[in-house]
RNA sequence: GCGGGUGUGGUGAAAUUGGUAGACACGCCAGACUUAGGAUCUGGUGCUUCGGCGUGGGGGUUCGAGUCCCUCCACCCGCACCA
């Protein structure tokens, strides 16, 4: 009988779907499992094989699960906001949902044929607007809390409220900008505030005031800040959406720009994201990346008095701050570098340098992000100010130069070029002082950055060790009253507002200016007559009235939206609860689901999505909404699985083919050829003459054999390749089991690698002898109860086998280890039986979950597979009776012999010291020593 | 430059704690079946001058190294003027 897939898995699927086989609810009788997929964007284009492959990881795991007795939890949605469909929606008018809406139902069919177990009464899209009520809600409370630094948690805005009415701003710890209150001008804090203020002065201020002052400690604010602003899709970009100084989508020049914008305080979790890695079950490559975005990095911050002409501390008390991690080269300092956008810098610069410095911060403003960091020539340019050494006294000359990043510390740097190889260069280039303050070192000659290094003309840290004088150098400054030691990330806040169509509205009022919660509707979007920003550049939704908004309130709505990652920050705890109208998630569902236990999806999100969900539920839990404060638990990061590409040559200017083989004598053009035209590396000819026009009169120089051989090459998969495969054809052709146990066979999750549709048959070909195995050992009847010991010793070495590789997440190999049972059991001698079958299709079963079902119920088993327990392998059938030892000369295997596997190792080498073939190897040699390593091998050391 | 990873047959790969390198497949070769089925079955398949040699190169530790240590090389990914 053959083996119909078509008609098995159309019948389980049915079956299944009939049977709510993959609802779960919570069941505290069982332990919970939570196996979460990266949920996909419904791009238009639909699925290659590469986009399974995780899922069909997660699937064998959680169904693995399953029969281990877990009540598991996997779930899939839809990441559904995006500019894709924006784009298209610009170009054609219609309704990004409608795109959105398509594509998801083409996604769903292609994930439907492939026999995933995904509860799909438990869909999420972060389109809909019953799903984004509760974006907009978390963000609400973002908006309503500020972060106690103290405490190190979030806290509601309103207890900062209540503090400042007691006691002003003292013994307040939030987290803010350094200068919160810079830019704001209140008249009756006078001209010399420096952000302290009373209970008196909080009662004083009007509720506008009032309102900017909490402003500037919530964790999602507005500010006007620098931002990453791309002209060409008109919006700004998060950091990490930046590579290179190009958008990551599309790669349009980025420049950077000051604007009012939504801002989250991610800066405020810093330690806290960095901490609590450690306890992450990821791979050290993407906790590596994030502990390196995040940055931290301890040293001291350091002021600098700004002098006047007599060189004298200048009377405004104007200081300039910088932060160095190496405090201990303070009497290296000859110069200090301030960025180009710094707040001092016209203070700074004098009469005589006031072109150059004006020609040098305008040409700065003017370039590219890619062009700054692209330029690595030395440039700067004096600003004919100095600042006062605090040790020396001595008279310090300020440059500007754009290797200062406005963003990063204070912006300024005192320039140690002995010790710190940019500062050398620069100090090289301009003829500028090289103060010598390591000993045996000539920094004249060379930079030296080692911290073992010894300090000399450092007064009393001489003859320390660099490393060693920084703890006492940071005294020293905060003795003196002009430094502190400091701490200093990379990260920035996250810009969360996006001038973009596509995405959720913010639940944000204006009222007299002031921005409000709006809590008692669902803000969703408006209708708008075009897709694109206005013509004064406001963003899409400026375009609606007042009637196209379905909730308007206040004078003015918040006419951003947010950035893509504010839905997949939070949409793992929305399965869990996936209905609720009242709650983003009810507390006793997230507290039964808890975190996610294997989070299985790409690499590309390590410093974005993974970043910001692990913000997001820091939060969430702060404030005492879920219970857990890291999101995914454990995380494999699967490979992308790349094209194999293949090509004919062209004889050029002629229509002539020829075969790979004999390419080279002649000068051809290398064409992508379309892989279904292609087998083996074999052309259809016919095919190919028809494939395109132009190709109709194509001839061919053909292999002897009469083929005609392409060439190929690995490559990412893509149209214009010719090279994508679609799981469809696939599922057509061998049917999802298939494709399900190929794409795990394919190699370890992990690694990237090329797609061969070449070794599929051979997967093919194991199901169908595993069918076959059942159907003979039903012979048309009932399968006998017992099968024999041989068959048992097959099955239970694969139980053992099985399930060690499935607890390692060692995918590939478990196909393997099936296939060699099939193997051994088709041919080993005895009755096949169910208490050998039964377990076996069980073990089958989260791979191809159809075909086990149908070999299941043809082994007796009773119900469905889905619910058969994971069996255990028995010792008994493991141990065998005797060994083969492999009897090594020096390390090289010589001969075998068999033994008892009992036989008590002093035996074995009295044995093989005695063997015919120990002799003959030895020849006039003796023995040295003779290692016998128990079940394993022998080595005669001669 | 910094961080992470990878390197094993013609190909994808396996080898969990150091213990027979190349399991399992693909491909290829030979044969069987008998005609055309993207069949099936059987056998072979790292290289070799038949002494041996073989896990990117070189060195080391060990009775024994793909595995541990040192060093160098190549490729891939991420970050990158971060003070």
């Amino acid at each position: 009988m053959d083996y119909d897939f078509r008609a098995i898995e159309a019948k389980w699927q049915r079956t299944w779907k009939d049977s709510d086989a993959y609802k779960v609810t919570e069941d505290t009788s069982k332990p919970k499992y939570y196996v979460l997929d990266m949920f996909p964007y419904p791009s238009g284009a639909g699925l290659h094989v590469g986009h399974p492959l995780g899922y069909i990881a997660s699937d064998v795991y959680a169904r693995y699960k399953r029969h281990k007795g877990f009540n598991v939890l996997h779930p899939m949605g839809y990441d559904s906001f995006g500019l894709p469909a924006e784009q298209y929606a610009i170009q054609t008018g219609q309704h990004p949902a409608v795109t959105t809406e398509q594509n998801i139902a083409r996604y769903r069919d292609q994930l439907e044929q492939l026999g995933f177990c995904f509860d799909w009464s438990r869909e999420v899209r972060t389109s809909d607007p019953s799903y984004y009520k509760w974006t907009q809600w978390i963000f609400g409370e973002l908006f309503e809390s500020w972060y106690d630094t103290e405490a190190q948690k979030a806290r509601p805005i309103a207890e900062l409220a209540e503090a400042f009415a007691d006691n002003g701003n003292f013994n307040v710890h939030a987290a803010c900008d350094e200068h919160w209150w810079k830019g704001l001008s209140f008249p009756h804090f006078g001209e010399h505030f420096d952000g302290t203020f009373t209970a008196t002065d909080w009662d004083s201020m009007s509720e506008q005031e009032r309102a900017e002052v909490l402003m500037a400690f919530r964790i999602a604010y507005l500010a006007d800040s620098e931002v990453n602003w791309c002209p060409a899709l008109g919006t700004v970009l998060a950091n990490d959406e930046v590579k290179d100084g190009l958008s990551e989508r599309g790669g349009h020049p980025v420049v950077k720009k000051t604007m009012r914008q939504w801002m989250m305080r991610i800066t405020a979790y810093a330690d806290r994201l960095l901490d609590s890695l450690d306890g992450l079950d990821w791979t050290d490559s993407v906790k590596d990346a994030q502990r390196h975005w995040i940055g931290r990095s301890e040293g001291a911050s350091v002021r600098f008095a700004v002098a006047d002409d007599q060189g004298k501390p200048d009377a405004s008390g104007a200081e300039v701050e910088v932060f160095t991690t190496r405090p201990d080269t303070l009497h290296g300092v000859s110069f200090m570098v301030l960025a180009p956008e710094h707040g001092l810098v016209t203070q700074l610069t004098t009469d005589a340098q006031g072109q150059d410095v004006e020609a040098y911060v305008t040409a700065a403003g003017l370039k590219s992000e890619r062009d700054r960091q692209g330029d690595k020539s030395i440039s700067g340019v004096f600003t004919g100010g100095h600042v006062v050494h605090p040790i020396s006294g001595a008279l310090i000359p300020v440059w500007i130069a754009d290797y200062v990043l406005a963003g990063y510390g204070t912006g300024a740097i005192m320039a140690v070029p002995a010790g710190d190889e940019r500062d050398w260069k620069f100090a090289t280039h301009f003829g500028l002082d090289i103060p010598a303050i390591f000993e045996g070192v000539d920094t004249q000659e060379e930079v030296c950055t080692d911290k073992g290094a010894i300090l000399c003309g450092s007064g009393e840290w001489d003859g320390m060790k660099a490393a060693d004088a920084i703890p006492l150098a940071i005294d020293w400054v905060e003795k003196q009253g002009v430094g502190s030691r400091t701490i200093n990330h990379r990260i920035r806040d996250a810009v969360f507002s996006r001038q973009r169509y596509w995405g959720e509205p913010f639940p944000i009022k204006y009222e007299q200016g002031v921005a409000k919660r709006i809590t008692d509707a669902t803000v969703t979007l408006p209708k708008v007559d075009a897709y694109l920003p206005t013509e004064d550049g406001e963003p899409p939704l400026a375009r609606a009235a007042k009637e196209d908004w379905p909730v308007f309130q206040g004078d003015a709505m918040e006419t951003n939206t947010m950035p893509g990652w504010a839905g997949s920050s939070w949409y793992f705890l929305r399965y869990m609860d996936p209905h609720n109208e009242s709650e983003f998630c009810a507390r006793h569902k997230s507290d039964y689901w808890g975190q996610v236990d294997l989070y299985v999806g790409g690499a590309e999100h390590t410093t974005g999505h993974l970043l910001y969900a692990r913000f997001w539920t820091k939060f969430l839990h702060d404030r005492g909404h879920i219970g857990f404060d890291e999101p995914f638990k454990g995380m494999i990061n699967q490979g992308m699985i790349l094209g194999r590409s293949s090509f004919v040559y062209r004889i050029q200017g002629t229509d002539t083919f020829v075969t790979a083989s004999q390419r080279k004598a002649h000068a051809t053009q290398r064409l992508h050829v379309d892989i279904n035209l292609v087998d083996n590396d074999k052309l259809d000819l016919e095919g190919f003459r028809a494939w395109r026009p132009e190709y109709a009169q194509a001839e061919f120089i053909l292999e002897d054999d009469g083929s005609y051989l392409c060439g190929h090459e690995v490559e990412k998969m893509s149209k214009s390749k010719y090279n994508v495969q679609t799981p469809d054809d696939l599922v057509e052709r061998y049917g999802a089991d298939t494709l399900r146990c190929y794409e795990m066979f394919l190699g370890p999750l992990t690694q990237h690698k090329p797609w061969d549709t070449q070794g599929i048959s051979g997967v093919h070909n194991f199901l169908r002898k595993t069918q076959r195995l059942y159907t003979q050992a039903t012979d048309g009847g009932p399968m006998p109860a017992e099968a024999s010991e041989d068959a048992l010793r097959i099955v239970h070495k694969a139980i053992a086998k099985v399930t060690d590789d499935l607890d390692r997440h060692a995918f590939n190999t478990v196909v393997s280890a099936l296939m060699i049972a099939v193997n051994e059991l088709s041919s080993a001698s005895g009755d096949m039986g169910q208490n050998a079958l039964q377990p076996l299709a069980v073990l089958l079963s989260p791979y191809a979950p159809h075909l086990a079902e149908e070999l299941w119920a043809s082994a007796g088993g009773s119900g469905s597979v889905l619910d058969a327990a994971w069996p255990v392998a028995d010792n008994a059938f493991l141990v065998e009776d005797s060994v083969t030892y492999p009897v090594s000369f020096n390390g090289k295997v010589r001969f075998k012999v068999e033994l008892a596997a009992s036989m008590p190792p002093p035996e074995v080498e009295a044995l093989i010291r005695a063997h015919d073939k120990t002799l003959e190897q030895l020849g006039d040699k003796a023995i040295r020593k003779v290692i016998v390593v128990p079940g394993r091998i022998v080595n005669v050391v001669a």
